[in-house]
DNA sequence: GGCATGATTTTAACGATGTAAAGATTAGAT
DNA sequence: ATCTAATCTTTACATCGTTAAAATCATGCC
């Protein structure tokens, strides 16, 4: 079997982050639905099986990628809060840009992908709650902390649903994405326009 | 082959009615990954290759499912925006019960289950444009005209975004879960809480 | 009533997948 | 240099979606 610079050596040397790195473009290229072991060994040039020496499953692979994944937004998220704007619409800016950017692995992240029912997706939900724990926290900095809950699950349920209609294609795209999201975000501050 | 009643007639007589029937079972016992066209056979007393008479391929079940949601929701939120109290909250409530109500069938309307990309599931994206059509005719009547697609959007995201949060357990599950609904989407007419 | 026609379903088979088991190859320590 | 453990391959199995061909049944026509 050859490597993929054409040399043909039996071990291939740094397989662990081939599979990962070559997982995670054919998740962005085919979505969670096209991950695939035969189709990662072959990219990686190396045998289907190859990848059971440092993964037991195909989920397990999964996993890693989305570890990867809630590790990046929730960077991402820090690096906003943190930035000059550190306010809670630079956040939800960080975290919509961050599944445009990445949608594959967001849906992995956040869909299924995983069983969503009966096996041990655990370890994701509490990756997941990690993320909006972070939110939280920051909404205690500027809340009463009674309203804390509710403020909370509010702001993530819009940023989620946002991300995910976005990248589902179902917002019509205009010319510049990032200020639509915007022009939505500030709207979780003022509430709904009106009545005229 | 046997029919589900123990009879083991040749022809099954309602076929087509009870692939749908178990599909849809089967998608709420393991969400859509768990649509399969050799296990809806099995459960239908028939064989895998017998469904083919009826659709052309999985996905084609799996669309015939998604459209029956859709008119299951477009339904059940036209009820709640005739109902006594005729508003939006009580549309959003509707939605996100129907949500609650058929997890697995939401994810497939919603979520990947088509190859979210490639694919022509250009179809289904034109049924979820419908229910959003339909939160935007009623936004039409409370607003003035160039506050509407933002507002549109805004309250799509968030709905959405709720539902998916508690279906996928991510909401932790208090006594009364409409009651959290109701609090969550109350904060859409009013913004989020002042700070402190 | 007998029979042909078309609709419905079955069996058999193909290629692809995830994964397990057993063997080959190589790197590194002694 | 040899032994050992790590790394990778080949082979094999069960399952899946799907196609092709054959079998069975229902129905209208004579």
């Amino acid at each position: 079997m050859a490597t993929h610079d054409g040399s043909t050596r039996y071990h291939h040397g740094n397989l662990r982050p081939t599979l990962l790195s070559v997982a995670r473009a054919l998740l962005e290229e085919g979505g969670p639905a096209a991950l695939s072991i035969r189709e990662i060994g072959r990219r990686s040039g190396v045998s289907a099986p190859a990848a059971y020496h440092y993964f037991n499953s195909l989920d397990a692979i999964a996993a890693a990628l989305a570890e990867q994944g809630f590790v990046e937004l929730s960077e991402s998220i820090d690096a906003a809060l943190a930035g000059p704007r550190r306010n809670l619409l630079a956040g939800g800016i960080a975290y919509v840009a961050f599944a445009r950017a990445n949608p594959g692995l967001y849906r992995l992240m956040f869909g299924e992908g995983f069983q969503a029912y009966s096996k041990g997706n655990e370890a994701i939900r509490a990756l997941r709650m990690q993320v909006y724990g972070q939110m939280k926290d920051d909404l205690e900095k500027r809340l009463t902390p009674e309203d804390v809950p509710n403020a909370a699950l509010f702001l993530w349920s819009l940023t989620h649903g946002l991300a995910l209609l976005m990248i589902d294609g179902q917002v019509e795209p205009g010319a510049d994405p990032d200020a639509k999201v915007e022009d939505i975000l500030k709207l979780a501050g003022m509430g709904l326009p009106a009545a005229r």
